[in-house]
DNA sequence: AAATAAATTTATAGAATATAAAAATATTTA
DNA sequence: TAAATATTTTTATATTCTATAAATTTATTT
């Protein structure tokens, strides 16, 4: 088989199958989605699959650093497939929408002060806050007071 | 009732019980615990209090912002008392180990490039790498192959 | 094309967490 | 300080998320 994916899971000792293809398909279209959504969308294109196939391979292609996990509170696991490009999240408070952001002079956030000895590879931010919409809602609520 | 915790606590319309003020105390004395090891030191000092006793503050104190979770990936969710003074963790990919840090520089993280309109108000950076221990083991490992 | 390896389905199970009604405990009011 | 009220906790049940193992199917290698 060809694709785009070949080499990429060939290189991690992983075999490209179809429903491997509509799962990566779908985390690329619409990223920072959850295990349901992602097999409700695979389920479109292969009507048979199963959610522990779902399940599998987010940990697989997890295990492989081909998609990755974050993991904000309040809800469960939500995968993308921007890797290695050390991008962060703003996440909403009040409704949970989620973007995309780089982090303005986020060098020295890799430094931290006191790092326990550990040898560390990454550093993750969640910004936490208000959307556009939900901060509309908040005001709203507090005139209402 | 009369106790260190009791202004917190009625500050936000919540009574001060035995179980909550154990509760508080088992995470003093563990931060970053989870559901089960606070049950279990609450209920060294009170038998008979239950797991939904147990989430039911959790989720409560959270709310009310008295307490602090943290969910990192392939861990439930933890939780600590230290609030309010914008500190950052370090966690061990391989065995899970998580430190306090401050953050050196922290305050431009707090500025994304791309804030999608959203009124921020905190940054929670989690720094991945290997512990001391970790970094040990994984040096022998290499060395076999 | 056949042999081998890997993934998926089918079936089952466990951990983490939530909810609702009844009982117990705090807090407020008289 | 006792009674009334509000809140919390227990008891019981259920849901959601996720993992595992054996049998079947699908991909890859020989």
């Amino acid at each position: 088989m060809n694709h785009r994916y070949y080499d990429i899971l060939k290189q991690k000792n992983l075999s490209l199958t179809a429903v491997r293809l509509s799962l990566l398909e779908a985390i690329e279209e619409q990223p920072h989605s959850d295990a349901n959504v992602i097999f409700a969308n695979v389920q479109r294109k292969i009507p048979s699959v199963t959610i522990q196939a779902v399940y599998n391979n987010l940990n697989a292609l997890s295990d492989a650093g081909i998609i990755r996990e974050i993991k904000p509170k309040g809800s469960s696991s939500l995968y993308e497939t921007r890797i290695d490009d050390n991008h962060h999240h703003v996440i909403c408070r009040s409704c949970g929408k989620i973007g995309d952001t780089e982090c303005k002079g986020c060098a020295p956030c890799l430094v931290p002060t006191d790092s326990h000895g550990f040898q560390l590879d990454e550093a993750e931010v969640v910004f936490w806050g208000l959307c556009p919409q939900c901060q509309k809602s908040y005001h709203k609520q507090k005139e209402i007071k």
